[in-house]
DNA sequence: AAACTCGACAACCGCCTGTGC
DNA sequence: CGCACAGGCGGTTGTCGAGTT
């Protein structure tokens, strides 16, 4: 007998959400927070399977998620840390606070992968293309990291002239240096010790400053709003525009 | 103005991992 | 140890708006 599906296939509402479906969810969250997501669906009165809305959660309502495009040195970041973890999205996610894994991977593949490849930089290796000729001059292909690795591939990117693709995207001139493990702050970030550091888990992540936006005190901001919920106390649903943009 | 193309991103799918029994 | 299950992850697809022809 096989493995039972996550949810009943049969009945089970696909696509986009709408905004009832939105606010069913962020309500019932609100009350009861995050349990059981194969039950979320039922208790909550969505026709919806418990994955999908673990991730419509994770990935639009979650309250502390920036939206928009990354800036520079988020930008940044994620290349210096795609060369250190790989395709690891939710680890690199989970350094960059308010990003989910989704978005950074959609933003890589649309937008930083072309840069590197304009840049002469595989988006994979972190090499330089013309390279790659050489089987033995790849030697970050199926980079992993095992924990004690340190050493950043090649920065190739300080190497480049220019990370500029088009006048409007983000360039990485004298103006805004590639980081480099010069930069203390970022030494630390790309760090082992900051990457194994879980008191700097972003994956929820509950910055001070943010919840002093919202009025509270930052001891409010940790613990029973360990998911951001108090954010929403004060916040009229209604009126939130949850609603798809599509 | 209509048809077509492309880019961005939300969402789904299938596999993997961790956990409890 | 093996099995079943839920949650998580990464790859891929689908959808829609903007831009172009």
């Amino acid at each position: 007998m096989g493995r039972q599906p996550c949810c009943d296939k049969f009945g089970v509402k696909k696509g986009p959400w709408t905004a009832e479906e939105d606010k069913k969810l962020v309500n019932f969250i609100l009350t009861h927070g995050q349990c059981c997501w194969r039950a979320v669906p039922k208790l909550a009165g969505l026709r919806r399977c418990g994955k999908s809305c673990r991730l419509r959660w994770t990935n639009y309502l979650r309250p502390d998620l920036k939206r928009g495009l990354l800036n520079e040195a988020e930008e940044q970041l994620v290349i210096d840390l795609h060369a250190r973890l790989g395709n690891r999205w939710s680890k690199i996610a989970a350094r960059l606070p308010g990003r989910t894994d989704n978005e950074i991977k959609n933003h890589w593949n649309t937008h930083i992968k072309k840069k590197l490849i304009k840049m002469g930089i595989d988006p994979v290796t972190h090499e330089p293309l013309h390279k790659q000729a050489n089987p033995e001059a790849a030697p970050c292909k199926n980079i992993k990291y095992d924990g004690d690795q340190q050493e950043i591939p090649n920065n190739n990117y300080a190497q480049a002239s220019s990370f500029s693709s088009d006048s409007s995207s983000t360039t990485l001139t004298e103006s805004s240096e590639p980081v480099s493990d010069d930069d203390p702050l970022m030494s630390y970030i790309l760090s082992n010790t900051f990457l194994e550091d879980s008191t700097w888990d972003f994956h929820f992540p509950v910055m001070r400053e943010e919840y002093c936006e919202f009025g509270m005190s930052s001891s409010e901001g940790i613990g029973d709003d360990y998911f951001g919920l108090g954010r929403f106390n004060d916040v009229d649903l209604s009126a939130l525009d949850m609603s798809n943009k599509h």
